[in-house]
DNA sequence: GCCGTTTTCGGCCCGACTGTTTTCAGTCG
């Protein structure tokens, strides 16, 4: 068995097949591999798990592989190479993930690329850009390789993805500017920021108005804007200094719903739903849901007549299919359909639920804030409790809390508490650091005495996943542990989780009744959606924590109850959707 | 190459914009 045989590089390599099939104009199955490949970047488990478990044919239960991709995945798994991918790369042995990242380049574009000018990589291409050779070449021009060229700076300067809560506030001051412009009658986001996604690759914008020439204007007049990447009478993309992309889209009020959902997503989501109007003879795309049908000539020669039958509202849209309302943060593709249909969809955590955070650090560590100042901004917030948990003693770099100064926090809250008596519930806590062999950095008889116990990872994230995992078990194990805070410990664009058996941390979270943390601080997003969903189904219940270091991170809880609504949480999976009482008797 | 509540054969989501074309291919979402 190839040990790197990560789900990743497997969907690469069929992704990969797939581009060279399309190079070579050969129809459908460019789709049926990348279709596998994104089935297997979404997979909960390691595919290298499913055949160790089942061989191929636990492979072909996969929706989307068959017998034959499935043949190659097994290749992989026990090769490390697939034949029939290698002699592809040999006709064109171009570097195709590193082309396929430049803005307007396809399969098409780098096999004429590869063959004329013999361009195999960035560095090939950026230099046949600047000798001139690709103006020349047929089907291109100067206006093609300029844009190759600033396609290679971007590609350079920056990796791809937006951490949502980064990229919010500026989302909305646009759609706030865009709302302004005279004579538009609607503004909404749409897109991956809408299903709220922990990270987002663009920003769609979607504008209902009676003459779309002002906001076309104003779109690419933004003063954020680096580059206009294309300009129509009904669609704009425009690149941001930041390098995130940005399109608008203008459509007529009464396809108002069927764009938005069309602009929502996601893709599997809506090729779902069409494939559903199809079967049922009808039509949907971003302008309605329509019924087809012959005109008045009959079956071969008549105009097909188009009949719309609904599109203003996307509750209207999805009455129409039979189905509830669907919220943007479920459209996945991942059973909400079938739900929906059955009328099952789960009843999901409202925004603005919460009535406490469990996660906050004060100035008595690595905080900004005191705990006045974070009890008093909670309280205006409308939360009507927090715990205090700042870190302990083996975070040295955080001044870290021993037993003797957390007990004079402790005074310190009782004191503080005195003043917000009415207002707000301060709660004593901490975040508890998980030491190398899964004991805690404070003694039990410290633990004893607060109300929620929190415990956390910060060092040896390399360990080996099985000790990892038994390392964590362990700390869930101490009966003054209620909580386990960020589970996975990644850090969005910057370090990946460490090594950890998720699906056992679930059951065990289970059988010793911890509670496993949903971390809203925008890079944390730790757990992520799929592993809410595991804890969901498991009956394991989470907290939504801001993880505040300062009064003004309160504002985070609202990606962390996004990030729970996308893992299908509803209330009763929360323990601070609830109040302070029956909170602490969730605990342990 | 994959898939099936009309099908194991015959389909496969659909439309806008750009650039280089004079009728459209390629790319993107």
């Amino acid at each position: 068995m190839k040990p790197n045989a990560t789900n990743r590089a497997i969907a690469g390599v069929l992704r990969e097949i797939g581009e060279y099939l399309a190079m070579q104009e050969i129809p459908f199955k460019p789709r049926a591999y990348e279709n596998a490949a994104l089935a297997i970047d979404e997979l909960g488990e390691a595919a290298a798990e499913v055949y160790a478990r089942g061989g191929a044919k636990a492979l072909r239960e996969i929706p989307g592989v068959g017998a034959s991709i499935a043949g190659a995945i097994e290749e992989y798994l026990t090769t490390g190479k697939v034949k029939a991918y290698d002699e592809l790369k040999k006709r064109t042995p171009v570097d195709l993930a590193e082309l396929s990242r430049i803005e307007g380049l396809g399969p098409k574009s780098i096999r004429k690329l590869y063959r004329e000018l013999g361009v195999r990589n960035l560095k090939d291409l950026e230099a046949a850009a600047k000798e001139g050779k690709i103006a020349k070449l047929e089907g291109f021009g100067a206006k093609s390789e300029e844009k190759i060229l600033r396609g290679i700076a971007f590609a350079r300067r920056s990796g791809g993805r937006f951490v949502l809560g980064a990229a919010m506030p500026l989302i909305r001051e646009i759609e706030a500017e865009l709302a302004s412009v005279k004579g538009v009658r609607k503004v909404a986001v749409a897109g991956s920021a809408r299903r709220r996604r922990d990270t987002i690759g663009d920003a769609d914008f979607l504008v209902i108005a009676a003459d779309p020439y002002p906001v076309m204007e104003r779109f690419v007049n933004l003063p954020e804007v680096a580059s206009v990447i294309a300009r129509g009478g009904t669609k704009s993309s425009v690149k941001l200094r930041t390098g995130m992309n940005l399109d608008v889209r203008v459509v007529p009020e009464e396809s108002y719903g069927a764009a938005l959902n069309y602009f929502t997503g996601s893709k599997d989501h809506n090729v779902a739903l069409r494939k559903i109007a199809v079967a049922k003879g009808w039509k949907l795309n971003e302008y309605g849901l329509f019924r087809l049908g012959r005109g008045a000539k009959g079956a071969e020669g008549g105009a097909m007549r188009e009949t719309r039958i609904a599109g203003k509202t996307e509750e209207e849209l999805y009455a129409k299919f039979g189905m509830d309302y669907i919220e943007p943060e479920l459209r996945e593709n991942t059973g909400e359909i079938e739900a929906a249909r059955a009328h099952h969809l789960p009843k999901l955590v409202g925004y603005g639920s919460l009535k406490g955070d469990l996660q906050t650090q004060t100035t008595w560590t690595d905080g900004a804030d005191t705990i006045e100042a974070m009890a008093l901004a909670a309280a205006k917030r409308g939360l009507e409790y927090i715990v205090i948990t700042d870190h302990t003693k083996r975070l040295a770099m955080a001044h870290g809390l021993d037993a003797r100064r957390l007990a004079a926090q402790g005074a310190e809250i009782d004191r503080v508490q005195k003043k917000f008596s009415g207002k707000i519930r301060i709660l004593k806590g901490s975040e508890c650091d998980i030491l190398k062999d899964g004991t805690l950095d404070l003694p039990d008889e410290a633990l004893a005495k607060l109300d929620v116990v929190g415990a956390s990872v910060h060092s040896y994230f390399n360990l080996t996943r099985a000790e990892q995992t038994a390392r964590v078990k362990k700390a869930m194990e101490n009966p003054h542990v209620d909580i386990l805070f960020h589970p996975t410990g990644r850090i969005l664009n910057r370090r990946e989780a460490y090594d950890i058996d998720m699906e056992e941390i679930v059951a065990h979270a289970r059988r010793t009744k911890t509670v496993l943390e949903i971390d809203a601080f925008p890079d944390r997003a730790d757990l992520k959606d799929d592993h809410i969903r595991l804890c969901v189904e498991a009956g394991v219940r989470m907290s939504i924590d801001s993880d505040a270091h300062a009064a003004a991170h309160f504002d985070y809880l609202e990606y962390g109850i996004a990030q729970a609504r996308r893992g299908w949480a509803e209330k009763k999976d929360i323990v601070n959707a609830w109040p302070a009482e029956k909170m602490l008797q969730l605990l342990k």
